[in-house]
DNA sequence: ATGCTTATTGTAAATTTTTTTCAATAAGGT
DNA sequence: ACCTTATTGAAAAAAATTTACAATAAGCAT
């Protein structure tokens, strides 16, 4: 679905901001902070707020455009994510970052922990580190 | 293996904050933010500055005998982990915590993953979400 | 026990990150 | 072109985290 449709669905304007934000995120093969975000609108003269770039990225994640994404030593940004169930692949070395997708090998387990602690299982986060091709080499 | 070998073994001193700290996280069902570690630290007439709080946290993390743990929403806090490899189940609601074994799981899916990208994975981030026994009613 | 060395703490301040407020602006329908 | 209202940006406030450094206390040696 269009970016347009998403945002008319909940009564949202599809404002500059958003657009370059979208377009920056499109273009990065590493998550983003806002911080960097804000530097990449500045470097593509497309400068934006930061309070606007926080405001989005909020905004962005609640229409599960975005996502969240960490590193093995914290939060390393956002990224889009397709529709759908996904998780991330991140680069140790570079951030690189893939979607994958394959929740179905976590019913298994998700079925064991339930019985195990009663507790009623409705989602989880699950993300891999490595490293990709090009920082195989060192 | 006890709190002061692990310490000793890298040349670290037991400390009255590292001790309170991880009596504080043993103590607690739920993860902790550092904010919540000091005040329950000031309720056990056991004040730590914040700043040893956030030292000793990092610490602790490196040792890895805490681990941060994230809500749905966001990073919950901080919990005590097992040594060995596990993961965290959260309860959406009141963020109480256990922890899981389960890795093993993983490894098909891992190696389509890898097969797929070519990224040589090695560590993943597993946390899954849900409601605990006592939540359930609501 | 006492003393010595050095890791560790707490205070204060700086820095960074995130949130709030509010008037000015601009999206999108009419 | 006009109106309504979501959205932006500026400024400030609040919250979270880090840095610097002198004072303290762990743990080893004597």
């Amino acid at each position: 679905m269009e970016l347009r449709e998403k945002l008319n669905q909940e009564g949202l304007r599809l404002t500059r901001p958003r657009r370059v934000i979208m377009k920056i995120l499109q273009q990065s093969a590493v998550p983003l902070s806002p911080q960097t975000i804000q530097q990449r609108a500045v470097d593509a003269q497309e400068e934006i707020s930061l309070v606007s770039v926080y405001r989005t990225i909020d905004m962005l994640t609640d229409l599960d455009l975005i996502r969240r994404v960490h590193g093995h030593d914290g939060c390393q940004g956002y990224a889009l994510c397709s529709p759908g169930h996904h998780h991330h692949l991140v680069c140790r070395n570079c951030a690189k970052t893939v979607e994958f997708s394959g929740s179905e090998d976590l019913s298994n387990l998700i079925e064991a922990i339930q019985m195990q602690t009663g507790f009623q299982i409705d989602g989880h986060l699950l993300q891999l580190f490595g490293r990709c091709p090009a920082c195989q080499n060192g």
